[in-house]
DNA sequence: GTGGTACATCCAGAAACTAGATACATCAAT
DNA sequence: ATTGATGTATCTAGTTTCTGGATGTACCAC
């Protein structure tokens, strides 16, 4: 007869609620350097003396990071602030202000306060269905392949098939769902935006774990292109955090068509350096990669033109 | 003396945490079919009971929405689950699923419980300073210009300037901060990644709102290109979907050449409507655009060839 | 000065939450 | 078939958190 454990809450540590108030007055000096009451009170909907009990307790866990500006009757942080809640960077903070611009993030729901003047560049494409997401995740959770009505760019009409999903994955632009198509044989990746309807499911005949380019990493070797000055040469080594003037990217071979396009180097050119100045060092590796990215249905088919010329 | 109603909370509406909590379920529901007691208790650290009370608060919101499943010991959604405290579609699901995969969202913070296979292609770039982009973001609120060091292109070693930011945009690649330069003497942007330093800042003397480019807005207008089959242009149309074999999208002047470099549209090719299935319908209203990409020393410098030849 | 605002604090009471106990159903292992 | 483990619900008592109401202070604008 052990008393009954199971129904406890963890001890010693604070309460979720307040501990999400802690961090919003510690987010807030951080970014804005100021907070107030009244925004606690507003973003929590909590009485005013829940918030500057509050405000009290994060003065004892970090006396230094604040004080009260009497004039401009708001919480200081001071010059030697120090976030003490942490968790975030400046991609955080970026990722938070994309979402709220695209309405992905309610302002309840984020840290932010104030936001700056700006703009998202989104490449355009059809929204995904909610319902085709709901049935791709479960089908990857549970083992299961979806019959899906699939428009390819190749035909007029979207197509029945059957695809047994294992994984998602984002070029950047789109996102994908990784599975074995059963009318080509093949693992290969359908833009989820595609995918018009889902018409049934089963158990999958298919495991994941079998997609050998999925699992298989391989390096993206990348290098200033010749015909730079050095001087530019610096620049861009600087901007892709280069050493040695090499950048090597571990990914998926399954993806890496999609690096390498992102990169522009999914093509050669025949531009000046100053256009594109990289180069892929180890094009050689990537020979498969390219001849399956033609004839992949789901991309738009590339013609590559390697620097030898070898192109069907 | 009116009775103090400064302190009181808004009546009504329940308490911040108990509507983050439901909402938890409701999210759970909908994108996993399932909710646990257990996962509430561990996820907001809150006893048996309040997670039973909570469950039983949910049923009443929205009886229909779920079931107890006695043989799996959990609660499931049923076949007419409709989200009750709604907020989010797929994109903000897949938006959650990014920010985990690359931390930027603690397990803590989102909502998702399980998480499919999942990998994502970034373009490879230099971080951005968590202090720069403070410097940055307080400049632009209190109307102040900044000298910074900035690594352009051009240059091997970063040179010092005086830039007046007033607003942030993300080119799909890289964060910018669009800035009066005071070298320049003009507006234009900044790859945040390479500014190295922020030495000093003083009042502002040049005002965001007189950044035309940047005020103005102009339509890039798209179609499927010529040269395509009937099926391909179909399925392109629905790739984007485009009306009427078109698709107008509307993007500030001063980020158009962004869109269009995301497009490919940037430059003139020679490849095949299946390689590039897009035509930029309006080319003529960019060659301003064009042009200052062009000599922009932030921008990798494009050389620019349209359909007439025209070309320095 | 006077009034308004934003803060802090005290106290009593309400609401939320926890602790401990009991009960029930299911399943898996003995 | 019994037993134990697990996951749930619910009851009561007690604690913690939070609110409501009141009072006080500092600052600013008029």
């Amino acid at each position: 007869m052990p008393p009954n454990s199971r129904n406890k809450r963890p001890p010693g540590v604070p309460r979720w609620g307040q501990e999400r108030r802690l961090e919003f007055i510690d987010f807030r000096l951080r970014w804005e350097r100021t907070v107030n009451r009244r925004e606690l009170v507003q973003h929590f909907r909590i009485s005013t003396q829940q918030a500057s009990a509050d405000l009290s307790a994060y003065m004892e866990i970090a006396p230094q990071n604040l004080e009260y500006d009497k004039t401009l009757k708001t919480y200081r942080a001071t010059a030697k602030f120090k976030p003490a809640i942490a968790r975030g960077d400046a991609q955080l903070f970026l990722d938070q202000l994309e979402a709220l611009s695209t309405g992905a993030l309610t302002p309840s729901a984020a840290l932010i306060g104030w936001r700056p003047p700006c703009d998202i560049v989104r490449f355009p494409v059809r929204p995904i269905e909610t319902g085709t997401l709901l049935h791709i995740l479960w089908a990857i959770r549970d083992g299961e392949e979806l019959r899906v009505a699939y428009q390819s760019m190749r035909r007029p009409a979207p197509t029945l098939r059957w695809i047994a999903p294992h994984a998602l994955a984002c070029d950047g632009l789109r996102w994908h769902v990784r599975a074995w198509c059963h009318e080509n044989s093949d693992f290969r990746d359908f833009v989820i935006s595609r995918i018009q309807r889902v018409q049934a499911s089963r158990k999958a005949s298919v495991a994941g774990a079998t997609d050998a380019w999925w699992h298989t990493l391989v390096d993206v070797v990348v290098t200033p292109r010749a015909g730079l000055t050095a001087a530019q040469r610096v620049g861009v080594e600087l901007d892709f955090g280069m050493t040695a003037g090499l950048l090597k990217i571990s990914c998926r071979k399954a993806l890496a068509f999609y690096l390498l396009r992102e990169l522009r180097l999914d093509r050669a050119t025949d531009e000046a350096p100053t256009v594109q100045p990289l180069e892929l060092a180890n094009r050689d590796d990537f020979s498969d990669v390219f001849n399956v990215a033609q004839k992949s249905p789901q991309n738009i088919p590339v013609k590559f033109r390697n620097k030898t010329g070898a192109s069907p």
